[in-house]
DNA sequence: TTGAAAGCGCTAACAT
DNA sequence: ATGTTAGCGCTTTCAA
């Protein structure tokens, strides 16, 4: 089956292969009956424009990529769902590369699409340090940073700061007489789990209640909780803060296995990706995040920084609400 | 700043740029020296190729889309990092297509891969007819449908047998006793809605019991389950089907609200997108999908297609599996 | 083993 | 208002 180009769709129409991609493109006037016979032909033919040939000549790709750790994870689902809503308005597509907060992923990920494949990235990075990604990072592209940041990175991030909201919900736990907290932290090297731990340490070593041995290292997926909460469970905790929303609906299908009441035997502080109702989170004191208005905030910010890539770096930080349990 | 091209690696090797293509291929045998010095000059510049012009060139995109209903349920997000992970075992990118089940969105997803940006496509199709995207649908790229099935159409399609498990869970749930059983469909138009809804029916009139005004009709979505299940209740039904992940989840959600306890007030039966555990799910008989299988035959399914375009139509069907509470 | 050159389908500058 | 045509960056045929 020989493929339609813009050229039989001319041919057929009487008109030269320019008129039909004014016509197309709505670039020029063009009279009416010619337009009638372009497009007339165009429906006989049952045309479509060849959008690889068209990026190929403009350089534009109308897509963005997203990379970002964990597809499954309703913080991120949601993400995706708002960067794709904004992004529509303007015509761009998302391509969304999942990295499973895997560092080799990432690498890939951005090996992908340094290659001309997309015309901005929206990164949500797994890295501990810029330095590992610097050199495999296109210079020219257009890049956002969102939820987590990379110290040192030049490019604009969009981030949700924590650390007052964890202040917050710790200073609560101890104003009803914990004294014992245990926390369990996400993935260490990312800066989320880096400010929340921070808010943590600052509070209790505050009150003078700080014990490092209370801490266990976690890696924001789920498989990683049952072990921890025992051990903090053994060590006389009577207060446990889980410090992101997989991990804390994860805990509390534990606690429910061995029987323990969260919110009656056993005091919790979770995070929460969104102020609608989420299943096993009512018994906690919540951090809430507001991830629609993060992945908002990230696809305006991309739109622009593709339409000015030699802008400042701009660095928008929106905050966490404590919200206790009711 | 001058994007450097294969064309300004060739000059500074002291090659042509049939050469560099080559080598960056793969495609023939080069002088070791010749692809040191090639090697060298890629390095010094920084040299990436360009896929898009790549693409063009070749006809060939090593990219697939996905079109897909709802990326925030577990059940699709599963999905797509299974068929992720199948194409990227043959350089394959996956992009996605969210189209919040809305038939206007996914006719504008099919659009926008129509022109010829992809290689194949994998679509999750919230239809309920064939005829309503026939005439949109490119005649010649690689389709296949997964999860439901448009009747009439002829392309390829992975989807789960659920009416066998619907109907072992839905005569469990007589065997203890239940005569008055509230149904919740999923969205009406679809497949799978149907399928499961066929199997309640036939199930409750072969045993007498079949009443249509248990029925209520959702749309597989969680905000549709509060006034469903209230007015289930209050029509007396003792037990209580649900027929999708989201909608089992945001049922006992609202039970708990209600201070109703599932299991031991009300007997209900959910469906679960995996075998692992899932909070909140611990009360129910379950009809539990092989979620990940699903995505793994679609992506080698696809893979299967785009090799071979005209192969003969296949039709592929796993069972799900009826799990009682324990 | 390497190079010259055509051309993939389209856009847009320039000419008419 | 419409047409002519160069050329985007690469692959690949054919020749050397």
């Amino acid at each position: 089956m020989g493929r339609i180009g813009i050229q039989e769709v001319a041919q057929r129409a009487g008109v030269s292969t320019a008129t039909v991609s004014y016509i197309i493109n709505n670039k020029k006037q063009v009279s009416p009956e010619t337009r009638k016979r372009v497009e007339q032909s165009i429906k006989e033919l049952g045309y479509r424009p060849n959008e690889i040939a068209r990026s190929f000549k403009t350089g534009k790709k109308n897509l963005v990529a997203f990379i970002v750790p964990d597809i499954a994870n309703n913080f991120f689902s949601t993400l995706i769902e708002e960067i794709e809503s904004v992004l529509a308005s303007e015509n761009y597509k998302l391509m969304i590369l999942n990295t499973k907060e895997t560092k080799q992923r990432e690498l890939d990920s951005i090996n992908t699409i340094s290659r001309g494949m997309v015309d901005g990235v929206i990164l949500a990075s797994t890295m501990g340090d810029y330095s590992e990604i610097k050199d495999v990072l296109p210079p020219s592209i257009p890049i956002i940073f969102i939820d987590r940041e990379l110290p040192g990175c030049p490019s604009d991030s969009i981030t949700v700061n924590c650390y007052d909201a964890t202040s917050a919900g710790i200073e609560n736990l101890i104003a009803k007489g914990h004294s014992r907290i245990g926390y369990i932290t996400g993935l260490p090297r990312i800066s989320t789990t880096i400010e929340r731990l921070n808010a943590y340490t600052a509070v209790m070593k505050k009150h003078g209640i700080y014990d490092a041995s209370l801490i266990r290292i976690g890696d924001s997926m789920s498989h990683c909780v049952k072990t921890n909460l025992d051990s903090l469970l053994d060590s006389g905790c009577s207060a446990i803060v889980i410090t992101n929303n997989v991990m804390a609906t994860e805990a509390m299908l534990q606690m429910l296995d061995k029987g323990i009441l969260p919110g009656r035997d056993v005091d919790m502080l979770g995070f929460k990706d969104s102020f609608q109702a989420q299943y096993g989170l009512q018994h906690m004191d919540l951090i809430v995040q507001p991830t629609q208005e993060l992945g908002q905030l990230a696809g305006r910010q991309i739109l622009k920084r593709m339409a000015d890539p030699s802008a400042p770096q701009e660095r928008i930080s929106i905050n966490a609400e404590f919200v206790p349990r009711r």
